[in-house]
DNA sequence: GTATGTTTCAAACAACCGTTTGACTGAATC
DNA sequence: GATTCAGTCAAACGGTTGTTTGAAACATAC
């Protein structure tokens, strides 16, 4: 491809990259040192500056390089069934499985990441890290806000606040799933499931953020008791 | 109490216990260090390891400090539910109204945590450090394994596997809602939901679950094409 | 008052952190 | 062939990390 012949090795800074974003999925990123990432990725410790300038603008490269194929693939397929569908709501079914078949997309295509991407991708939110904070937004913008709509759509019946609420629980609970938190495996020493092999977490998952999200309306009474005690 | 009259300031362990539950749960684990312990503690730098022997041994006594109570609480609000059933199987919904309750419980005790504790419990999860890794089952062995079993009971229609993976879910949801880690205000700039009350965080948090755990169970022949692609 | 054991304190420890420097390399440009 | 410039490299930078030290300060017991 490059003229060079066979496989001549890859660019320093992808190599840097794909070490830096092994290592912060393992080990967050304050536990994450210069040197494990340039020892990992076999290049010099001054390459990590001379390319990117600074660890901060690392990570922010780590993450930019994965989430923006994902928003892209996620919103045009809630296009997709939108244009369908004609007007129509689409069921809260078809908007999650058109939201985890974008991020499965991802997760089985290592030149985009991989199983390593859906592990990073919930790392963006548990991370509260002030370079995080202020970048994410940005990329997630019109990803959350497309599907909230989407889904306010299909749920008219549904209080607005009520709805937010439940697209928490449900990002939550989606994401969690993919970071390979298993919760279990921290809680018990020996649980049945794995939580590495994406496809299988879906099948399990869409059921589950489903039924949440359609379930009936709280009673408008039971409001006012949040601030008794 | 101490016959030296007044308030007397507060012991210095439980001093440095504090500062870092706080810090802990603002930074996490590696990006907070001793002086900024020590610093908000008012107390000496070698104090800390004087009294705990060194920083991993410390955040495992800021954990178990908290988490002792709850899992107690919990289990025996389980107890109290069991006994009046007289072997009949409960509702999710009071299973899990009373694992919540009992977090209610803390969270609005401030000498037991107040609302940082929920926080904290959070953090539990999603922080990786080995120190955690290894002494956090044995807490949770038997909560876990209570609530799990119950919820079983409850659901015998349900493939256990399934179950699991449902109870993953939710105390992913759980866990997450009480973080604060509010994942729409990481990606909307301006959410209506505030995730700092307790209460009302589990006013809409319970019947989400709920559904999710009700939920029918998906059809036995859709597993299998859980190995295709 | 003296002795004993516990707690606090300022200071220093080696190790590691992210970053910078300046010399060196190799290929492209004139 | 001299020049230019992106890239690599070993070495060092000042600063911070968790931890240790040995001397003070303290309360308690004899």
């Amino acid at each position: 491809m490059n003229g060079m012949g066979e496989v001549r090795q890859i660019d320093t800074a992808t190599r840097i990259l794909d070490a830096a974003e092994a290592l912060f999925v393992e080990h967050g990123f304050e536990a994450t040192s210069m040197r494990m990432i340039t020892q990992r990725a076999e290049v010099n410790l001054a390459a990590v500056n001379y390319h990117f300038g600074s660890k901060d603008a690392l990570f922010q490269g780590v993450f930019t390089r994965r989430l923006t194929p994902l928003t892209q693939l996620a919103v045009q397929s809630l296009d997709k069934l939108e244009t369908a569908a004609k007007g129509e709501p689409l069921s809260v079914d078809a908007i999650m499985h058109a939201f985890m078949d974008a991020a499965l997309d991802i997760a089985h295509d290592p030149k985009r990441g991989g199983v390593i991407f859906v592990r990073l991708l919930s790392r963006t939110f548990i991370e509260a890290h002030p370079v995080l904070r202020e970048s994410l937004p940005r990329h997630y913008e019109e990803l959350v806000g497309r599907y909230a709509s989407a889904t306010a759509k299909a749920l008219p019946h549904i209080d607005p606040v009520e709805l937010q609420w439940r697209l928490n629980f449900a990002f939550s609970a989606i994401f969690n799933a993919f970071a390979g938190n298993n919760i279990l495996r921290l809680f018990v020493s020996d649980p049945v499931v794995n939580a590495r092999a994406p496809r299988l977490i879906a099948t399990y998952l869409v059921p589950f953020v489903v039924a949440g999200l359609t379930a009936p309306a709280i009673a408008a009474g039971t409001s006012p008791d949040v601030n008794r005690a």
